[in-house]
RNA sequence: GCCGGAGUGGCGGAACUGGCAGACGCGUUGGUCUCAAAAACCAAUGGUUGAAUAAACCGUGAGAGUUCGAGUCUCUCCUCCGGCACCA
């Protein structure tokens, strides 16, 4: 008897496999394809631990089970080499960025070769390598061409400690991804890619497409599209107009005041003059000083200034101060808004900070009434309480001292009862809801249209209440009460005070006041998108060069865009693709000084311009390099044609690969590479080079895998398990089983050392039984085939599904079937098991299948040997199902009994079932003496008799 | 605040379109083997009452509802995780 050895048994197979090429990928004319891939990783010095491979093992099951099934099947692997962690290593310790890259991607591949996946190497891609980021260099130049990349001065985020700019989406809460420093703000020029343009389109597109529902709804946020109206206010004793957007023109009425971003170009007082310009100009350089995060870190307290200035409001007519305030950004909309206290959170904490007005315009469709009563107000509060119960009120705050509520209008007349009865002598209790209702000590009941003011009720309030004398009058009372809460109402609702669109609902109204606006010339329906152009210039080296030559003997030629730059007239001059690639050059010094460190290279910097062959003085390169996101929008597609010098990839290559059917890999991927993928995907369509917009056709995302202790694995905490180790104790067909048993693929989950020894002796079970064939004869047991059916069908189910954890316990039913005594399977079922168990457990399962065929093991005729590409097994739907059935037998949905019937071909009669249900005693023991009201029957599988 | 996702034994988790809750594994307990231990193997394992492998009741975050029957459907609420967040 031969004990299981892993470490005889893995190596040599893997060898096997990839001398003979097992894992190649041809694609064959009229055959189905199946295009499976992992993202490919930034091979980091690291090294890996056992929660990288996590995805890829569950793909290369996927990827397994489909080749097994006659499709083709694409699964490659390759490297994002470019980024910074090895040009910040280079920096500390003075390596080049290539040798530590180059180190760390042979060290990745080792790792990931040993655990047995399943890859065609010989397509293996590498981005920091010419022969690929030729291309980048190509999608760049594409990008230009079509004017979807283009030169701009704007505002964008800078990372003062990696010394570079920033896309958008790589700025988290304000700071960096990588190095976590708080962002800057910049006016820089810089490369931006258009895909602003494709908002729509990237927004709608989500709808055809397999991914996770957060995926999906991570990238609608970030697209951020919202429906409204721009409005043009025209300011007061000026022709100077300013346009705000708003989502909100039914509460066009309710604007008292302006506010335009500091950043507001009106503000420079250079198109008029600004009565307030010193304030303002102050409050422009301090908002100017504040970072981003500092800007919206004190979201709570709202800061602004007065301009002077006065618009018109265009509904009622009304002179509106105009403010500026850093709340308002000018990165969106117009860069200004209408200030809508009543129905805005934030205009409102402005408004009351500042004391402006606060005109309401929607109420609430009358469906409540709210209210605010103190202890002190009341004879006897718990009654009060109890009162407000019986008319059903909703407590919105309530503790010792005072209770806010509210509750439906039908209740009020009741209310006013109640009140009535339970007011302290000088002292009135109050609700605000349609109208503003008081009622006295006296009995009186005052009711107030519309918060104006009533000197009946203020009058006698005043004179009541000592605390009341403070307030200048109702309104600032209720400002200064707990109705402050209240009084801002943010939901949809009907107008008032709103001129002739006064009783229509919200939604109407939108509509109503924007045709209105129309008519008067004075605005129209406009979207916004939140999605900003996507930033691709780097000032860092290691990434691809940015294909553009400035020269300035050019700039009258006309035919080439002029900018300035470095305060000089240029001519943009794209490098020919015939020059591509634009090497990056070795001769560096990585010092980040702001600039990109290749304007230091002087082999990079001579250069001829290719228009008119100028060198020298005024003809330079562009220095800046391509961010690593452009890199791997694209990389995708390479994998089907890895080779090709002469396009990134053949029409004919992507036609017959693409798309992605299975894209897996992490959810940290939601906004920024799927964006840009999808963003690139759709340029390639519109320009005639593909015939699909859409590069992922199903996505899912694989969970993580926590430490031992229950936190995330990290040299800090000295809780890494390194799957090298893991590979070498126990074997990487166990770790493969373990990583897909312990919960599902989407889950966090922490690392288990027993639980891995379990799957251990699962897998030592199977060799026992299997290779010392223990249980093997000429005859397969009717309880075994039957489970082996039942595995067979589940199984392949389940790993369409990516339920990998299912898959192999319904391998383990099927073990501990196989294992009662007695029981036994034949040659050909056994060689079924090990097919299905070897999407999962690779070598053993191929070591198993040489023994059971009595070969030898060599590279003899492997390809046609082979468990990894033989047929996946069929399975008797007959069979699976089984030949007994199990009703389950119910008094009043109460389980009693269970009958264990065979299983007919038409299923079992009702009647027959119940006679036999009678039968039984613990289901009759329940019939004495009363009526069987109705008996349910769900064919096959349970009887309910009602009593 | 908004948007996603999820709450089931001691733990990870099963449960198809509503139909035996707790599959499978870990852990625990008892046993076999051993001088002993480890490993391996066998058995038990949601909770309460109970001598019980008798029986009953309770059990899928809380509360209501629909239904013969709810982990699954509907409503309200609570908690946790993830993402976004002054986006007008």
């Amino acid at each position: 008897m031969e004990a299981y050895d892993h470490q005889k048994i893995e190596p040599t197979w893997r060898e096997l496999w990839e001398k003979n090429h097992v894992f190649g990928s041809p694609k064959l004319a009229g055959k189905k394809k199946k295009y499976i891939l992992d993202m490919y990783p930034y091979p980091s010095g690291e090294g890996l631990h056992v929660g990288h491979p996590l995805g890829y093992i569950g793909s290369d099951i996927v990827a397994r089970y489909y080749r097994m099934n006659g499709y083709d099947v694409l699964h490659p692997m390759g490297w994002d080499a470019f980024g910074l962690p090895a040009e910040n290593f280079a920096i500390k310790k003075g390596v080049h960025p290539k040798e530590t890259t180059d180190k760390a991607t042979a060290r990745f591949k080792q790792q990931l070769y040993n655990i047995g996946l399943s890859y065609d190497w010989e397509r293996e891609i590498n981005s920091s390598k010419p022969d690929y980021y030729r291309w980048t260099q190509w999608f760049f130049l594409l990008m230009y061409d079509k004017k979807l990349s283009y030169l701009k001065k704007a505002p964008v985020n800078w990372c003062p400690h990696c010394q570079t700019v920033l896309a958008n989406e790589q700025v988290i809460q304000g700071k960096c991804e990588r190095c976590d420093t708080p962002v800057e703000q910049k006016e820089l020029q810089q490369w931006f890619s258009n895909i602003t343009s494709y908002a729509e389109r990237l927004l709608s597109d989500l709808d055809k497409i397999d991914w996770p529902d957060r995926t999906k709804a991570g990238q609608r946020n970030w697209i951020g599209k919202s429906t409204g109206a721009r409005i043009t206010f025209s300011l007061k004793d000026s022709d100077q107009t300013i346009e705000v957007y708003t989502t909100r023109p039914d509460t066009l009425g309710g604007a008292t005041y302006l506010v335009l971003a500091p950043e507001h170009p009106l503000l420079s007082g250079e198109t008029m003059s600004i009565p307030n310009q010193k304030e303002v100009n102050e409050y422009i350089n301090q908002a100017k000083m504040k970072s981003d995060l500092e800007r919206s870190e004190l979201q709570k307290e709202k800061s602004g200034v007065f301009t002077g200035l006065f618009a018109v409001n265009p509904l009622n007519g009304k002179h509106i101060p105009v403010w500026t305030a850093d709340y308002v950004l000018i990165s969106y909309g117009t860069g200004s808004i209408m200030g809508v206290p009543a129905h805005d959170q934030r205009d409102f904490d402005f408004a009351k900070k500042y004391g402006l007005e606060v005109i309401p315009v929607i109420k609430p469709s009358g469906l409540w009434y709210i209210g605010y009563v103190a202890k002190k107000w009341s004879n006897d509060y718990q009654e009060f309480l109890t009162s407000l119960e019986n008319i059903n009120a909703e407590f919105i705050k309530k503790d010792d001292e005072s209770v806010l509520f509210k509750f439906d209008p039908k209740h009020i007349d009741a209310f006013i009862d109640f009140s009535k009865k339970n007011i302290k002598t000088g002292s009135w209790h109050d609700v605000m809801g349609d109208d503003y209702v008081v009622i006295f000590d006296d009995g009186s009941v005052h009711k107030v249209e519309r918060f104006v003011e009533d000197s009946d009720v203020w009058g006698r309030e005043h004179d009541l209440e000592p605390g009341v004398r403070e307030f200048s009058g109702l309104w600032d009372m209720l400002m200064h009460s707990d109705y402050v809460e209240t009084i801002c109402f943010a939901d949809e609702g009907s107008m008032f005070n709103s001129e002739q669109f006064d009783g229509l609902s919200s939604s109407e109204g939108r509509e109503k006041v924007i045709a209105w606006l129309e008519e008067q010339n004075i605005g129209h329906k406009e979207t916004q998108y939140k999605l900003r152009d996507w930033l691709i210039s780097r000032q860092r080296y290691w990434g691809p060069p940015i294909p553009i030559i400035y020269c300035t003997k050019c700039v009258g030629d006309g035919r080439h865009e002029v900018v300035n730059k470095n305060g000089q007239e240029v001519a943009v001059i794209p490098v020919p693709e015939s020059d591509l690639p634009v090497l990056l050059p070795e001769d560096v010094n990585f010092k980040p000084t702001g600039q990109s460190p290749l304007v230091d290279s002087e082999s990079f910097r001579e250069v001829t311009c290719p228009q008119c062959g100028a060198s020298g003085e005024g003809v330079f390169r562009e220095s800046d390099t391509l961010d690593t996101f452009v890199d791997s929008c694209w990389y995708f597609f390479r994998f089907a044609d890895p080779h090709n010098e002469n396009e990134f990839a053949s029409k004919e290559k992507i036609e017959s690969w693409l798309p992605v059917d299975i894209y897996v890999g992490g959810a940290e991927h939601t906004v920024l590479h799927l964006m840009y993928a999808r963003y690139i995907t759709k340029v390639l369509f519109d320009y005639g080079y593909i015939s699909f917009d859409e590069p992922f056709t199903a996505l899912r995302h694989q969970g993580l895998i926590l430490g031992p202790d229950g936190r995330k694995m990290s040299k800090r905490w000295g809780n890494v398990i390194n799957p090298d180790e893991v590979v070498e104790n126990l074997g990487a067909d166990t770790l493969r089983m373990y990583e897909m048993f312990m919960g599902p693929f989407t889950n966090v989950l922490g690392w288990n050392t027993d639980g891995i020894n379990g799957v251990r002796r699962f897998i030592e079970r199977i060799w026992k039984v299997f290779h010392e064939g223990e249980k093997i004869t000429d005859q397969t047991t009717p309880k075994t085939l039957e489970s082996l059916h039942k595995t067979i069908k589940k199984v392949g189910a389940d790993i369409e599904t990516f339920s990998f954890n299912t898959a192999i316990s319904s391998m383990m039913e099927f073990m501990n079937t196989l294992e009662e005594k007695n029981e036994t399977i034949s040659k050909s079922d056994a060689q079924s098991f090990i097919k299905i168990l070897s999407v999962f457990a690779p070598h053993i399962s191929e070591e198993i299948w040489f023994g059971l065929h009595g070969w030898q093991k060599t590279g003899e005729a492997l390809i046609d040997r082979t468990v990894q590409l033989s047929d996946w097994p069929p399975y008797d739907a007959e069979i699976a199902k089984g030949s007994d059935v199990t009703i389950v037998v119910q008094v009043n949905g109460k389980v009693r009994a269970t009958l264990q019937l065979e299983r007919k071909d038409n299923g079992w009669d009702k009647s027959d079932v119940e006679s036999l249900a009678r039968q039984e005693p613990s289901v009759s023991r329940y019939f004495d003496g009363v009526e069987v009201k109705q008996v349910i029957y769900v064919p096959d599988k349970l009887l309910n008799f009602v009593i």
